[in-house]
DNA sequence: GATCTGTCTCTTATTGGTAAAAACCAATGC
DNA sequence: GCATTGGTTTTTACCAATAAGAGACAGATC
């Protein structure tokens, strides 16, 4: 059976919705709903009927009407409304970066299946999909091999992310003064420095700003692959963040002293400049994900030894 | 249910090499068998137990032989060794590339696997690793798109693949004298010329010599973002190739000689002719592909126009 | 005493089936 | 006559069940 995440999300953003809105006021319409919470009409349908069945819309047909005296709704609990894919996803890193995992040991589909209590159909999906972030490896009719968030692995990862980078920067520098993207590049600066500002209380907003901005960059010359490559950028740093606190405003901190002088090199068109801010902040970002990885990668085929990964966690 | 191509294909294997044993030989241990084979005991016993049915072995436990005494055995038809997994892959390629796929157009899970004769599951886990070659794209809970064989997709490949084959090409150029590496280039350089040759009648023999080519290349620095990359340009020229069979002999052939100039290039370490001989045949390998592009994307959302592909096959 | 086979257990590949969600087709109202 | 709603059909997301295949553990054999 299909999970109902998407109805219970649906829903609970209606009541945000619904709660702007004066008592006796119209329902806006099944369409309408519909964009707005981006969901079909049939999820609408399935909103609005539960909505009235708890007695906060009345009338039925095209004459809806809020009633939203006082009631104290019941909202669905946050954890319903993320889909499973996501779950899984989520659970797998947590497993992946933070208990078991060690370089070269197999891993097990139903073993995963049963201890997220999905189905290994959803395991399957999600690793198969996850393949291609190079941490892991299949091994037809024989299961999944974990390479290990090894040393290496940083390393293959930040030479291809300084190629693409850099090419993007590059680009970007060379953009015709009339471009939109001025302006974007120029508004993101603002954040920075706004953030800077109250680094002590906001740092963990870091994290998003970073990604906006790196893929603003890219979209100066857009090219799928890069993009592509950048959500496993994402990905990892999204979860090793949440991982790895340890220093996180110290970090964030220099991240963003380094983004400005990356800014204002790209808003001054100097390419060497450019080069150069670009490569000093990727090398940073390179060291700080390259300590908290697993060191050695696993032999040929055997089982990785004992791991001093030095995290004092 | 699942597939026993497994079991088959070994089957197969199996009387290729019992046929090079004389009649009343002592047949190869299971264990031997299996690391022979490639599959796991319990095949292997498998095996054994039908070619025991059809007389071809005779004895059991210890004192196995082999009775071949002129024996006209069935093997499995070829069809039926192939895992479904690869049989999805080509019909989807067959389908993309030859038939009805148009940019912009929605992919069916269902109709697919009716047409392909398998569960929308295989379909699903199918898609879901083609995903990352760029060509489609999910729209979750409402099926996945087709973004089209285009123009800026051959582009944009071959932009990634540039910056990824010059900077191998130069960590090889400056390998050490030492290094194995200078051998086997100066193998597949003889075997450039032994199949320069032989032209007329292996002239289908390039596209597997070119892949090896260029992955030879690519090991001097090993990055396992390469290697996944250059699974798609892999995949894209087989299907490509098996499907645009214009001028194939002499694409080819002058694809050799671009090859034999890079070597050459290589071979003399020179890292500005290297270059050059590298941008000369990417350059040219593009423009091939593009020509069998489908031209235009399609526009946001949009259903594409009549589009002219302009192949007269 | 290492290799081989018989037996058993566990895992993976694949299939159908089912509820949720999307998409479609009228009919209705203003 | 266009947007809106009520029913219906199609498609996607998930699970449970099952045969094929891999791997482990003995006891048997030379």
């Amino acid at each position: 059976m299909k999970t109902d995440t998407v109805f219970k999300r649906a829903f609970n953003d209606a009541l945000d919705l619904v709660s702007d809105l004066a008592d006796g006021e119209q329902l806006p319409s099944e369409n309408r709903l519909s964009a707005r919470l981006g969901v079909s009409r049939t999820t609408v349908r399935k909103v609005i009927a539960t909505l009235a069945g708890r007695g906060i819309v009345d009338g039925g047909g095209r004459h809806r009407v809020v009633r939203s005296g006082g009631k104290q709704v019941r909202r669905f609990p946050e954890a319903e409304t993320v889909p499973m894919g996501e779950q899984v996803e989520r659970r797998f890193m947590e497993w992946m970066l933070r208990d078991n995992a060690r370089p070269g040991m197999t891993i097990n589909e139903l073993e995963l299946a049963r201890q997220f209590g999905v189905a290994t159909t959803g395991i399957r999906e999600f690793l198969n999909r996850f393949q291609h972030y190079g941490l892991i490896e299949k091994r037809p009719n024989a299961g999944w091999v974990f390479k290990g968030f090894t040393t290496s692995f940083a390393l293959e990862l930040f030479e291809i992310r300084e190629m693409f980078e850099l090419r993007s920067a590059r680009a970007f520098a060379a953009l015709p003064a009339g471009s939109p993207l001025w302006q974007r590049i120029e508004a993101l600066r603002q954040e920075h420095v706004a953030l800077l500002g109250e680094i002590e209380s906001r740092y963990h907003d870091f994290s998003d700003l970073d990604s906006r901005f790196h893929r603003l960059i890219n979209s100066a010359a857009p090219n799928r692959f890069i993009d592509d490559f950048y959500d496993i950028i994402t990905m990892i740093f999204h979860y090793h963040y949440q991982w790895n606190k340890h220093d996180e405003r110290q970090r964030n901190e220099v991240a963003i002293r380094e983004h400005l002088t990356y800014i204002d090199a790209l808003l001054g068109r100097n390419v060497t400049i450019v080069e150069l801010a670009c490569r000093a902040h990727l090398a940073s970002a390179r060291d700080t994900l390259i300590k908290s990885t697993s060191g050695q990668d696993a032999g040929p085929g055997a089982v990785a030894p004992g791991v001093a990964t030095g995290n004092a966690d």
